[in-house]
DNA sequence: ATTTTTGCAAATCATTTGCATATAT
DNA sequence: ATATATGCAAATGATTTGCAAAAAT
């Protein structure tokens, strides 16, 4: 089968699997291709929709399979928005937090400075031994905030 | 209908609905003890399940409508753990974060002391105008701990 | 040649909705 | 009395699964 796609930056995507030991193939090459295309957050259901949009032929299983692999390495984080929505955003692979934009969706990510000293102060007070941490950010970004209303 | 439960603290719960006007039914009073018993955090499924095996007579629909209405009243929160599964846990009205047992489910509180600085920081970094975050942290509660394996 | 992937349709879950009836105020 | 709340069954949505066919190694 033959995909036709555009060329934005699947780079960080194919090479995951690759490195991974996961078989390259058409299918995976255009769903990171959809992906990568994308502005902003997007959901399973976006996906899906634009595929059967432009005829790529690729089931819907095969795209919650691709979804959820891509999570597994690390180069794509399913974000639970505050409606309860699920997103998802390409992402670099090392520990990192987002920070969402409440209006267009665009992320942005966040390195924690500062934070390892709130999460030992909370194992402290709490007596949790603390293993993993997760912090997400909402607010209005830089391209918004300098448009009018919406 | 008359339901027979027991005497767990459902006050929190129902205090907040009192203040905020809504109607003090058996049904509401009895989704609020079966929440006040629980132990770590739920779903909706295990509620749904435990009206059913008590043959409490309490719709499926009904125990959604009652979690969104403690939800929206912050005195229940809704989490999404790290598995995709969305799970409640009783907590104060005011902000705060939650620690999570991956063990037992446990959920304790916690205040965000030096988190405002991190956020700060990553505003000024990023440009956005942050609005509210949310932070979850992971581990393993002190009685978990005592515990040898599990 | 063998193992991994895929598409499809059906199955499974989670959550919501319409509506007539019951209940709280 | 009147507005709210409830139960039920059906609708909707999201995600998963089984499996035979197709593609990658």
């Amino acid at each position: 089968m033959q995909y036709h796609l555009g060329m934005a930056d699947t780079q960080p995507l194919v090479a995951a699997l690759d490195q991974a030991g996961y078989r390259l193939t058409e299918t995976r090459r255009a769903v990171a291709e959809l992906i990568a295309e994308r502005e902003g957050h997007f959901t399973a259901a976006d996906l899906v929709g634009e595929a059967r949009d432009r005829r790529l032929g690729i089931g819907r299983a095969t795209i919650f399979r691709a979804l959820d692999l891509f999570a597994d390495l690390n180069v794509l984080e399913r974000l639970d928005l505050p409606t309860g929505e699920h997103a998802y955003v390409p992402c670099e692979p090392a520990h990192h937090h987002h920070v969402v934009c409440s209006r267009c969706g665009r992320t942005t990510e966040a390195q924690d400075h500062g934070l390892q000293v709130v999460v030992d102060d909370i194992a402290r007070r709490t007596g949790f031994a603390i293993e993993t941490h997760r912090l997400e950010l909402y607010g209005i970004c830089p391209a918004c905030r300098a448009t009018p209303a919406r």
